[in-house]
DNA sequence: AAGCAAATCTGAACGCGTTCAGATTTGCTC
DNA sequence: GAGCAAATCTGAACGCGTTCAGATTTGCTT
């Protein structure tokens, strides 16, 4: 009954699983890297990977996971630096782009089921709501204690700018201009309108919006 | 040579299968459906039912070019009724959850290939362009001629309205309130504010959007 | 060291979407 | 109606993700 225990050789397993799962994702593709070629790489039976990752998505599950950590890095060390919204706000979008510049290909592969509640590997289902809390986070870092934007207008605004960079990312992994130039140039302009519309916006309407969000159920009431 | 025969019994054999796949799917759901269950539902052998569509997908493109034409139908007779702006989107929009209400489990299992352009059945392939121009004209002819709408803003007012629409679609496909009555409440409220907002917006900014959205592509520069 | 349960791994098997080489039917020409 | 090519259909086969009954290994207790 005492299910807690490590096993070193273990987590190694599954670890060493994942890196050669993304390797082959990456070189390959998605559908083009079978459940059968990951454990054959691994030095492994195929039922040893469906063992430590009950699904080819649940390998998925585990990239966004490590994507996040390495974003939430990378981003506080910015908004350590940089003291105005606007330049916080780049820093974070282009952040997460240089992450994933390399991984488009894969990225276009899993979005087919990042939609959809149902899916496990949807960035709306529960299994994410982790991921997704924590991405939203980073944004409320990024507001920080600009006072363009009240302080109980700041959660509101944090899930606005991560529903752009669902859109923004939608846009990128598609992007097939050099160095993804446009995309690079999308976050830059929607960014400059976001900050120049957001503050008169939230004054007006902001109430309506939050009734209006909280009633749909699409933005949580204070805790 | 002469391929553009139609033959009365090979069409109708397309047409029977559609149909027969499509009660199976609201019955049993899109993954709950073989291929093989639509074709010995159909009376065919399997090759038979993939010499008319050749994937599984190509009928899920079938069933959205038939949603788009009834929707056009349906539009149409409440646009030559209705005369203010508000009201002509209201029944645009409703008329189309009316419409998909008894599809929300078929539609739910079909998101998941619905982002990613790459897929065919992606709401931005090019596959499904025509569909797409169907549907964003419906939101042109729902705008008119109404007068708190520049005559240049409103390809890109219906756009954004289109938009919008895919936005609410995917909510409403997770909505288990009775009869989806907080998705009617979400299409009214997001109505309200964005006929209260896009005009004083669109004075002050739409040059601006217009430009972004044009140099990424996402808005077509007018012919 | 013997015993044992949990953790880890194996490989055959299943049902699925899809493909394909070839059979059959249809509509036409002579 | 004989001949023929295109249209239509057949069913076996393939590779995939996934499952599972059972084998093996590990770490612990005595």
């Amino acid at each position: 009954m005492t299910t807690r225990k490590r096993r070193p050789s273990g987590e190694a397993s599954r670890e060493h699983i994942l890196s050669i799962a993304l390797g082959l994702f990456r070189e390959k593709g998605f559908d083009g890297t079978t459940m059968r070629d990951i454990a054959a790489a691994a030095g492994l039976s195929l039922g040893a990977a469906y063992y430590w990752f009950p699904s080819k998505e649940a390998l998925v599950l585990a990239y966004y996971a490590r994507q996040q950590d390495a974003h939430a890095a990378a981003s506080r060390e910015a908004l350590e630096r940089l003291p105005d919204l606007r330049s916080r706000l780049g820093a974070v979008m282009h952040a997460k782009l240089d992450m994933l510049k390399e991984d488009r290909k894969l990225l276009r592969a899993i979005l087919r089921s990042t939609l959809g509640a149902d899916e496990p590997t949807s960035v709306f289902s529960a299994e994410t709501s982790e991921v997704r809390g924590q991405a939203i986070a980073i944004f409320l870092d990024a507001i920080g204690k600009d006072e363009s934007v009240p302080e109980d207008a700041r959660p509101l605004f944090a899930q606005a700018l991560w529903t752009l960079h669902l859109g923004l990312l939608l846009y990128f992994v598609n992007d097939t201009s050099e160095d993804q130039t446009k995309t690079r140039a999308l976050v830059d302009g929607s960014l400059d309108l976001v900050c120049n519309l957001a503050p008169p916006m939230l004054g007006p309407m902001r109430a309506e919006i939050t009734a209006l969000l909280q009633n749909a159920g699409l933005f949580a009431a204070k805790k």
